[in-house]
DNA sequence: TACTTTCTTTAGAATCATTATAAACTATAA
DNA sequence: TTATAGTTTATAATGATTCTAAAGAAAGTA
């Protein structure tokens, strides 16, 4: 109940209207100590499966669309075919377990500092990025 | 003439018949000094529209995916909707200009030797790349 | 509270990239 | 040649994502 005022604290000042679509998928979400990476396809079965309730495949995409838009989600850059989401909004980088087909974090200070040689004339860099693919040994 | 020798035989030393559909797409793909980046469509687009050939997409498809398990593509991470291929089979790195939609290489060497403090146990790293994201200034 | 407006959800259709199917075709080797 | 395995192709199927338009719900106002 007091984990939900949060919620809807958060979606009102983000001037998202807190329908019990988009609390359900704030708790599913956001109510954890720890980040994760998900798809939608993941997201949609926790709610389906495991807490029994039906919220439309458009609405959680919707509602996901609307969270990245806001900064409450990240979606991550690399292709396996699947796209992931992170709710992990910090500035870190990847490992992607291809054995598992996992991301895991990889902390910004556990990187020693990037350094690039090369600039593009009347461009800036946005965001630096490193992905780094393993396999079992 | 002799150009298509060179690839018949990169083709069969693959285990590759050397069909014509597959030497127009080496044409394209590997008869130029420059390297580059390119999407399926893309690449139907070359070679319907300039080449005025056909060549059906499931063997577009065929060949690339061909091509890359041989190791004479690459395919990019990252997401942006849109899978790329890379005619650049070395290791480097890219800028993904949001602007434009387009890659630009940022060789191994441009970069600064890159150290990961954080360790997983019982996997190896396959591969570590760099994304760097620009807009216009 | 009643009314109005705007936003949101939803089922279902549409789209788009990619892959699968299976029959016709072709390169290669016997 | 003939046989074999590999290849191409049109077409259908798949799967993820987006669109549509109608019904429902939240917020604002009187
Ligand atoms: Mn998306
Ligand atoms: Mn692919
Ligand atoms: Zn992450
Ligand atoms: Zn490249």
């Amino acid at each position: 109940m007091n984990i939900n005022i949060d919620f809807v604290n958060k979606l009102r000042t983000s001037g998202l209207r807190p329908t019990k679509q988009r609390l359900k998928i704030c708790e599913v979400l956001f109510n954890t100590e720890k980040t994760f990476h998900f798809t939608v396809n993941d997201l949609s079965k926790i709610i389906s499966e495991k807490l029994n309730q039906k919220i439309s495949l458009a609405t959680i995409y919707n509602t996901v669309h609307a969270f990245k838009k806001k900064g409450y989600l990240k979606e991550i850059s690399m292709n396996s075919d699947k796209t992931y989401f992170d709710t992990n909004t910090t500035h870190h980088h990847h490992f992607f377990d291809s054995s598992t087909m996992k991301l895991i974090d990889l902390s910004d200070d556990q990187v020693e500092k990037i350094k690039i040689n090369k600039a593009l004339p009347g461009k800036k860099i946005s965001s630096v990025e490193i992905l780094v693919k393993v396999e079992n040994e």
